[in-house]
DNA sequence: ATTTTTGCTATTAAATCAGTAGCAAAAGTA
DNA sequence: TACTTTTGCTACTGATTTAATAGCAAAAAT
């Protein structure tokens, strides 16, 4: 149990655990679209390759931002769920995706709109609500 | 001028230009540091390699986060700022140093505090004096 | 005129990412 | 019950990115 932290600085920190190109991208696919299967992550728009996926998975359980069990009904498919750790992550997201709505629209002409996903309402509303829509889920799942 | 993002999802078109495990952490430097030459940022405490630095910038620079200049004074020295669009990444980088503080504190002991940095203030003016602190900054510079 | 500083580039090695194939076990279907 | 499909991966190969160090030319300082 190591310190394999490069600094002491918070944002270095974040970034030596989530600072990759896909586990924002998974922590999203839970969050907006309540996917919990590795074939519901795999089947993203970026299309991660597999092996990505599956490293990518274990650390973020390792570092307790999701946890994988399987349900009785089902004793095949792992199910990936967001710790409070992990939910906690939603203003960061939704603080990206305004940034990016405002300044990369440009550059990305592809961009989806934001506006269907309700992030153009009071930025602390739009996170609690994502928030407490993947709680009930949760519930839901568990039972 | 092609587009090379991966999807249409704002959150991994951010990714994209800034998901690397550098690039913040220079927006990080300048925002709450105020530094502006190659020199400056060698010296953080992350170490990052010249090269590295160096590709970064140019991409960055590219990318119109940060504008690359030489004051008429030295000729050897380069002088990075932030553009408009690089300062408004400050309430990203407020939102993760928040998540960093209340989650990845247990993990990594070492952690700087950020009451120190002033950070437990209220979020929205937290952000606001950051930003307009560092346009000062660009006024004062540039002259 | 000499030394130091700055802003890099070059080089090599290591780590990570990406794409595809494939496979075992569970689940679904006939 | 047998067969097919689905799920959740692992293995493999190659490409790309990152990391660490050395070094160097031009400007600035002494």
């Amino acid at each position: 149990m190591e310190n394999n932290f490069r600094s002491g600085c918070p944002l270095a920190s974040t970034l030596d655990i989530v600072g990759d190109k896909w586990s924002l991208l998974i922590v999203r696919d839970m969050l907006l679209q309540g996917k919990k299967t590795f074939k519901d992550f795999s089947i993203s728009p970026e299309k991660i390759a597999p092996g990505i996926l599956s490293s990518r998975l274990k650390w973020l359980e390792e570092n307790e931002l999701i946890t994988k069990q399987k349900l009785p009904a089902n004793q095949k498919e792992n199910i990936y769920l967001l710790t409070e750790k992990g939910i906690e992550l939603a203003p960061v997201i939704t603080e990206i995706i305004l940034w990016s709505d405002k300044n990369l629209r440009v550059q990305n002409t592809e961009m989806f709109s934001i506006a269907e996903a309700g992030f153009n309402q009071d930025k602390s509303k739009v996170t609690e609500g994502i928030q407490n829509n993947y709680r009930q889920l949760v519930q839901e799942t568990l039972g």
